[in-house]
DNA sequence: TCCTTTCTTCTATTTTGTATAGATTGGGTC
DNA sequence: GACCCAATCTATACAAAATAGAAGAAAGGA
């Protein structure tokens, strides 16, 4: 198996995220999306570090926004999903389906 | 990752393949069921390291198999899932559903 | 004995995930 | 118009997880 080739755990949080946001998430709005959703409070270091490194990949890309908050602030970086991530997210979930087959959670007995 | 609070992504896979093949599953099967499951041929030295892991964090438990293959062999360690092991699945389900609810895999664009 | 088979351990290295601190930007305030 | 403040992103450092493959260990047969 070539390297480099699976998305980490976070990665997929974080282009879950991007996706629902698409095309308007940027770091604040995509943290927020990801403690609201999952309850996760992940760190800002976190989240950056994570969308810097998914559009190096090319799961991801960004362009600059214009500063229109209510109150200062500097101007956000919007993210939106390339087809890559959207691959590479179908391609995760199909292995994780594939491993649950059967298993559905909360089914304990067995 | 607050000590021990998510799984990492093969964590999560091992853990699977570990709940399928219980309470039977060891190394060299599991390794077999990833990859026949998701095509995904993990090394080796990937699936011990994860395995040890796994059970330090109280996830996995283990116990010495006899050795009664066919013809010869080293005596295999047995790997079963644990009730939080059980419970740290299907919390890794819950969180990736929140996220891809409205959003089915392959659903291309909107 | 020693060879073969099956399975696990070990070590090194790269990639991911996390936290903290600080730089940058633009508007409000006086 | 200099200064402060809030929102946002960047840099850096380090911890945890993932990878690769060679090496070691135990059991049975020739």
């Amino acid at each position: 198996m070539p390297r480099g080739e699976h998305l980490g755990e976070f990665e997929q949080v974080v282009l879950l995220a991007v996706l629902r946001l698409n095309p308007d998430g940027y770091g604040v709005t995509i943290r927020a999306e990801i403690e609201a959703r999952t309850g996760r409070d992940a760190s800002v270091g976190a989240v950056y570090a994570t969308l810097d490194r998914l559009e190096t990949k090319g799961l991801l890309d960004s362009h600059a926004g214009t500063p229109s908050p209510t109150r200062g602030g500097r101007a956000p970086r919007h993210y939106r999903i390339t087809p890559e991530g959207r691959t590479a997210l179908d391609e995760a979930r199909r292995m994780l389906d594939a491993l649950w087959d059967g298993f559905e959670p909360g089914a304990g007995s067995a």
